[in-house]
Parts: C-alpha cells; sequence; structure tokens
RNA sequence: AGCGCUGUCGCCAAAUGGUAAGGCAACGGACUCUGACUCCGUCAUUUUCAAGGUUCGAAUCCUUGCAGCGCUGCCA
C-alpha cells in the first residue's frame, strides 16, 4: 500500500514548482546535478489541519518526485508559543498520510549555537546592530510608505553592538530593553527589509531548550539559516512569505554558510469553503466548546478527518487534484468528498443498516421461519466475496422508504407498488398500520415466494427501487453521526465576517436506535480491544444507500457501537415538491 | 499611497507566440438487485479582467488602466 501511494504521489501532473526545481537541478542550473532536498517545517503550536497537508505534500512530494530527501523540523524559535504537545501529534499525522523523513528529524532551537554565532559574524561585518528602541518607539520609528524607518543606534560602532548582545545573551538585559537589528534599508518599500529585528530577548522556558537561552532569534533570521544548514535546495512555503524573500536571501548571502544557498519559492496555500483554516479560529472553537475536540469529526484537522473516516489516500488525491499555483482561490468541499468516496467506492464493505428504523410485516411469509442470504462485499471488487444475512417475516426498512401517497417519480414502497428487498424477495405494498395519532407504525407487505434471491420466476421487469432492509429478529442497536459543514457561510472565513455567526447549528444530528448487520457488532468488539484506536483509519463501511461510514475512534464500543458518517452518497433522486 | 503577488468556465487548473487540456460541480441520457458506481453527451469561438499596440499569428510579448489579495509583530 505504500508503494501504491508513493507512485500515486509521483506520478502527478508537474507545477510551476517543479518547473524551477528541474530548471535548477538541469544543465546550467543553480544546483545542477544535486539531490533535491526540502523541509516541512511546521511550527509546533497546535494540530495539523488539511491546509498544512498542501504543504506537506508540495514539500514531501516535490522531494519523492526528483528521487531527493525531505525533512522534518519543528520550528520552535519562539519560546511563548510552542509546546511539547503537539509534537508528536504532528509527527503521528504525517506518518498517517504516508510520509516518512527517515532520520532528518529536526528542531529549529537545535541551531541556536549556530544562529548566535552567525549573528555575530552579521556585527562584525557591520551589517547589524544592537537597538534600544522600545516595541513602542520601534513602531513609532517604523516610518510609513514614503517615510523611511530610523533608529539612533543605527551607527553605533561595532565592538559596542558586540559587547552588548553578549549582555544580552548573559542575561543581563532587561526584556524588551534590547534587540539587534539587521542593517539593510531603512527606506525600503518592503517594510521586511527596513533594518528587521533578527533577535529579542525573552525570559521563557524554551521547551527543548529550557533555560539555556534568554535571546532568542527571529523567523526571518533563523529558517534560511536552519534552510542552509541542512542542506536544503528549495525552501518551498506559502504565498505570505514572499515579501519575506528578500530578507531571506539577504541572510544567505551575507552569513558564511558551509553549503550551497538554498531557494525559497512560495505558492498559494489551501482554503476550502464552509470551513475555516486558522489556528486561532480552530482553536476558538475547541477551547470555546463549540466542537468536541480537535479531532471532532466536523473539523478540518487531520485528525478529525481521520476521525471522520477521511483516507490518508483520498486526502492526497485530493491535494494532488487541486494542484499547485499562485491564485489565492477557494477549493470547493466537493472536491474533497469527491475524493473519499472515489477511494471508499474501491475499498468499502458494503453493508445494509436502517438510519431511520421502521417496521415492515411480510405479511404471507410464515412465522417463526427464518432464512440466510449472501450478500456481495463489494461489487466492484468481485474478489472480496460476500457475507451472511438472516431474513425474516418481520424486518426493519429505512422510514423514507415508505410512502402512503406516492410523490411523482418515487419509486419505492407505497400502497400496491412491488420493490425488491436487496438481495432476497420482491415484496407489494398491501399498506400500512398507524398510531392513535395517525404516524405510520408499520408497512404491511407480501412478498413473491418466487423471487428467492431477487429474481422474479416469470423474469418481469422489476420497476420498482431495490430497498435495503435489517431483519428484526438479528439486528443490532448502534448510534450513527450525520455530519454536515460546520458553517452555513461559504466562507466564514472572509474579510468582516464573524465565523462564529455562521455556524450551521445543525452540522451535528445524532440518530440512535439505527440497525445494523449482527456483523457490526463483532466488528465494533475488536475495534474496542485495539489499543491505539485514533492514529489510524476505523473500520469503514457503505451503508448501502446511505453513505460511508466508520466506527467513531473514541465513542463507539462493543456494547454501544458509534457510527460517523464520512460522506453520503450522491443522490440523483429530485423529487418535485 | 510605497512594495510584492495574482486575474483563463460556478470552483480548481493546463496551455512556455501556432489557433483555449483535464478534474469537480451542474444538466441531459444509457445501464443498474445501491435513485450509488460505470458509460455516453452538453457545459469559455462577439473566448482568457479591460483597452490599445507588436506579429502572418497573442491567454502568452509591450503599454496603459481596472480588480482582488498580502505587507508597516521584539509571531511564524
Amino acid at each position: 500500500m505504500p508503494d501504491m501511494i508513493k507512485e500515486e504521489a509521483a506520478s502527478g501532473s508537474s507545477n510551476f514548482i517543479w518547473d524551477f526545481v528541474k530548471e535548477d537541478i538541469g544543465p546550467g542550473g543553480q544546483y545542477e546535478g544535486m539531490t533535491v532536498h526540502t523541509r516541512f517545517p511546521p511550527e509546533p503550536n497546535g494540530y495539523l489541519h488539511i491546509g498544512h497537508c498542501k504543504a506537506l505534500c508540495i514539500d514531501f512530494g516535490t522531494a519523492e518526485h526528483f528521487g531527493g530527501l525531505c525533512n522534518l523540523r519543528m520550528d520552535d524559535t519562539n519560546p511563548a508559543k510552542e509546546d511539547t504537545e503537539y509534537v508528536e501529534a504532528i509527527q503521528q499525522d504525517i506518518h498517517w498520510l504516508g510520509f516518512d523523513w527517515g532520520d532528518r528529524y529536526f528542531y529549529g532551537s537545535d541551531y541556536f549555537e549556530q544562529d548566535y554565532e552567525f549573528a555575530k559574524e552579521l556585527i562584525k561585518k557591520g551589517l547589524a546592530y544592537v537597538c534600544e528602541l522600545s516595541a513602542e518607539e520601534f513602531r513609532e520609528f517604523r516610518g510609513d510608505i514614503g517615510i523611511p524607518a530610523r533608529s539612533p543606534y543605527r551607527d553605533r560602532p561595532i565592538e559596542e553592538s558586540l559587547e552588548l548582545f553578549e549582555k544580552m545573551k548573559n542575561g543581563e538585559v532587561e526584556e524588551g530593553k534590547m534587540t539587534l537589528r539587521a542593517k539593510i534599508d531603512l527606506a525600503s518599500g518592503n517594510f521586511n527589509m527596513r533594518d528587521p529585528v533578527i533577535y529579542r530577548i525573552r525570559y521563557i522556558n524554551h521547551h527543548r531548550q529550557g533555560t539555556k537561552w534568554c535571546i532568542f532569534p527571529m523567523y526571518d533570521f533563523a529558517h534560511p539559516i536552519q534552510d542552509a544548514l541542512e542542506g536544503i535546495t528549495h525552501s518551498l512555503c506559502s504565498l505570505e512569505y514572499e515579501e519575506h524573500r528578500p530578507l531571506y536571501d539577504w541572510v544567505v548571502e551575507n552569513v558564511t554558510i558551509p553549503y550551497h544557498k538554498p531557494r525559497q519559492i512560495e505558492f498559494a496555500r489551501l482554503n476550502i469553503d464552509h470551513t475555516v483554516m486558522s489556528k486561532r479560529k480552530l482553536r476558538k472553537l475547541v477551547e470555546e466548546d463549540y466542537v468536541s475536540g480537535w479531532d471532532d469529526p466536523r473539523m478540518p484537522t487531520l485528525c478529525g478527518l481521520r476521525r471522520r473516516g477521511y483516507t490518508a489516500q483520498s486526502i492526497r488525491d485530493f491535494v494532488d487534484t487541486i494542484g499547485v499555483g499562485k491564485t489565492n482561490g477557494v477549493v470547493e468541499l466537493a472536491m474533497l468528498e469527491h475524493c473519499l468516496r472515489d477511494d471508499l467506492n474501491r475499498s468499502a464493505e458494503r453493508t445494509m443498516a436502517v438510519l431511520r428504523p421502521i417496521k415492515l410485516t411480510i405479511t404471507n411469509y410464515p412465522e417463526g421461519k427464518s432464512e440466510n442470504f449472501e450478500l456481495e462485499n463489494n461489487p466492484t471488487d468481485p474478489e472480496s466475496g460476500t457475507h451472511t444475512i438472516s431474513f425474516s417475516r418481520n424486518l426493519w426498512i429505512e422510514a423514507e422508504d415508505f410512502l402512503e401517497e406516492p410523490i411523482p417519480k418515487y419509486k419505492r414502497l407505497y400502497p400496491g407498488n412491488e420493490v425488491r428487498l436487496k438481495g432476497a424477495y420482491l415484496v407489494t405494498c398491501t399498506g400500512c398500520v398507524k398510531d392513535a395519532d395517525g404516524n405510520v407504525t408499520e408497512v404491511l407487505c407480501e412478498y413473491d415466494p418466487g423471487s428467492r434471491g431477487g429474481d422474479p420466476a416469470d423474469g418481469r421487469k422489476v420497476k420498482g427501487a431495490t430497498i435495503h432492509w435489517v431483519d428484526q429478529a438479528t439486528a443490532i442497536d448502534a448510534e450513527v453521526r450525520l455530519y454536515e459543514n460546520l458553517f452555513l457561510d461559504e466562507q466564514p472565513d472572509g474579510p468582516d465576517k464573524d465565523f462564529l455567526q455562521c455556524m450551521n447549528p445543525e452540522s451535528l444530528i445524532v440518530l440512535q436506535g439505527c440497525k445494523v448487520e449482527p456483523e457490526m457488532g463483532r466488528i465494533a468488539k475488536l475495534f474496542d480491544e485495539e489499543e491505539d484506536r485514533t492514529s489510524k483509519n476505523a473500520p469503514t463501511f457503505q451503508f448501502m444507500r446511505n453513505g460511508y461510514f466508520c466506527l467513531d475512534n473514541r465513542d463507539s464500543s462493543a456494547d454501544h457501537p458509534v457510527f460517523n458518517r464520512s460522506v453520503s452518497l450522491k443522490d440523483s433522486f429530485k423529487p418535485k415538491k
């Protein structure tokens, strides 16, 4: 299976990044003949979501495509934001997607010593200086469009900066009192070049370095150095770093790096409609209990998607399908859903489950009699075999499969209409039983004993639909959770929009007392006994005519199976009302 | 307003000066023991944001506009 995934990813169509890379390693290119080396640098301050998948597939995928390598690097230069808590989850999610970094696992903080030496090198070259502007002053002196920035400390003698930087490092300077700034161009139209801060003081415990350091490099300084030290050729990142590229190049140019200079290339990050992608907003949903957690099946997080039933293959197919470009667009969720259906249609075992049960009584079928039928596990895969289902006089069928007064084009049960009970018999509806309030409580029908297996003895064409059912005698109860979009608004992430106001109050519908084949009970029990249920996909099925469902990796138990609807089946039946 | 990026079907996206791929969605139809799947067909020719220009030929090159996104953290 991993090999299949590999080939799939490596065979994707080209894109502008691959064109650049091809040029770079080709004849006359800046990395002629070299091994392509990329990196995936998540900041360990939250869970990976589908937006990260795009970056993941681009970083690892590009390396794979060119027979190169991709490093995993935890970008943890800001001690105030990162936490070890997320590190393991990030690794787990990447592995689940099918990517592997081998022994190339790093932390940005592992380079603090080198960062420090490179900073001193810049000072010595007259390319960096210690600035004593406070944060407020810094902002005031920042200038504006057309107005250059200022710093009274810009021309401080090299020796003095060296001394002060040493003091900063030794903890002799209060937090916020001094910064180290790169000396570039205070008048640049690109604000990142207006003598950016490259070191700040922070008296906070770092999740890996402890209290060893009290000065920390900024992203713009640390990242190019990390890339350079790891021998990265192509540093692929999202569009918002485009204007940071001149600074990236400046650092790489002015610091004595042991290898080649890496090249930064930017691509558009992923947006999907009806969802939010920012960590801040996702965190809010979790912390304010709008969802049950980071792995709520409605969340776009990888753990949420996995719990929902999304396969790694479907997500990688999706990323492959949407392509790589520089246009900031919003991809329709329908595209992702298509990829899931496509994958699950091939692999998911078919089973019958009745979500909103109503009794069906076959009045001319002997009481107490029972027989077995074989149901194909997957019609798209003849090798997948069959499984046995029991049948009797009393069945459960879907409530919506009966209508006392049929609507136009309705092919299911209504008085006088003949339908097929999947894999069993043809039955003709003879009426129904209602309670005192007029609600239908039981549907009545008569079966054609000559149609055993589902085909009529006389070979007549059955015009009615084939409906699914479960035997009352053997069915077991299950909880089924149906999910809709978390947000009604197409773009809850849009400007001037309060995403919390766009939430769909009916994004989760819980159904109890759903009737499933007894086989599901055995599978739920086996799943119950598994040790690590969250790092891989739970058993997944197609509930015929209903959609794809998987066991919930948190709440399902042998006594109380819980299924999540991963995605519905497409439905072209549109009754005119 | 300064800097940067981007405008090709409802959505994503090819086309690298040679006459607008593909996928998703949608809509028809065929098939079907899942109203699924599959298959067939339709879906940018006063056409590539607009207007000019260069060229035998322009989505591609030039000019001028217009629109969208991003940027003035001691975040990444």
